[in-house]
DNA sequence: CCCTATCTGTAGCGATCACTATGAATTGAG
DNA sequence: CTCAATTCATAGTGATCGCTACAGATAGGG
């Protein structure tokens, strides 16, 4: 037994809310302005996504699959110290990416604190087998220096939304690296 | 001709404004919850502030003013470095006092980005004398290193808000410091 | 005393918030 | 075809948003 097809696409539409949440945050982002940017009713969304929380969570969760893929690509770099370069690099640049909204939405909404301290943990990983590599001094504290990276590309992203140019939060990349030790 | 006189103290209203903005940040502090707060009806608010925008304004423009004191005596310190190192370490402690709201106002806030470029002056003002006292190597370019450190000091807040300890936010400082060059 | 000026609390303004009741429209199954 | 299932758009729910009209209360000047 199959109902009314549904008029729109599913993925489009997440598409859509993901690029709203990430330029105005959850809470500025009404159901109004997200019915509008994915081109669908409210009685749809609510269908489609559940409520607001829900299609936050689906988005958010969306969001952090495509920031750990760009996270798994630096840190298959040889050295844990050109693993870090990269993500800074890369993070400064997408970052300012006129493309998209500016900023990081894992890095600036408030209720994404679980998805920071996982990627905080891939850091520290990544860190830790840079230190058993060889490629980082022993008294590398991966924890710490995780901590502080993550410090630092928060502080990008806010740069970012501030108006920073995309060389300003690259050179914020480049002086957060001289905090890398050197083996 | 004097009327009926004000039933509460304008500096104590003005601080729980303060202290509401800080913790709930501009938005999420409605007018329901700043009367609350402040002990004064929406009427005594307006009449004594003007509006949300103003009253806002008047809180962060306090706040600031209090943060650029700490900033001034880190700044006071004889090199640049141990200034750098004085601002991380207080700044830090701030964000985690638990006497206050859990990071910074300024560093959070997304309207403030004003006061956080004449946070950004100062330091690099603070830098430039460092290089030309001798302190730091003349190869430092002062706004790269404010804008660093500022990215840093908006992280280390963050990390507060997301319930990070005085240590961990510590950390970040103490890593941030080996960015800082040496003579 | 009266008058004016200012502050007070109550009560409610229109706008927007997240969310949904309702019934028409569109599909496949029988 | 009819029927059940699902989605659709309209139109609204109560709650909260920032803000204010209003009238009673409290002061000084005459």
């Amino acid at each position: 037994m199959a109902g009314r097809p549904r008029s729109f696409d599913r993925d489009t539409a997440l598409a859509a809310a993901i690029e709203l949440f990430w330029r105005a945050g959850y809470e500025k982002a009404s159901i109004a302005m997200l019915t509008q940017a994915m081109g669908v009713t409210p009685p749809s969304l609510y269908a489609a996504f559940g409520d607001k929380d829900r299609l936050f969570e689906e988005a958010s969760t969306r969001y952090f699959e495509r920031t750990c893929e760009a996270v798994d690509a630096a840190a298959a770099e040889p050295t844990a110290r050109q693993a870090i370069a990269r993500m800074l690099d890369s993070t400064a640049r997408a970052h300012t990416d006129t493309d998209t909204p500016l900023g990081c939405l894992m890095l600036t909404e408030p209720r994404l604190a679980s998805q920071r301290e996982v990627l905080h943990e891939r850091l520290a990983r990544r860190i830790t087998r840079g230190v058993t590599d060889g490629d980082l001094p022993a008294s590398v504290r991966p924890e710490q220096l995780a901590s502080f990276l993550v410090a630092v590309m928060r502080g990008m992203s806010g740069c970012a939304r501030d108006g920073g140019t995309t060389d300003e939060v690259l050179a914020i990349a480049e002086a957060a690296l001289a905090a890398v030790p050197q083996p």
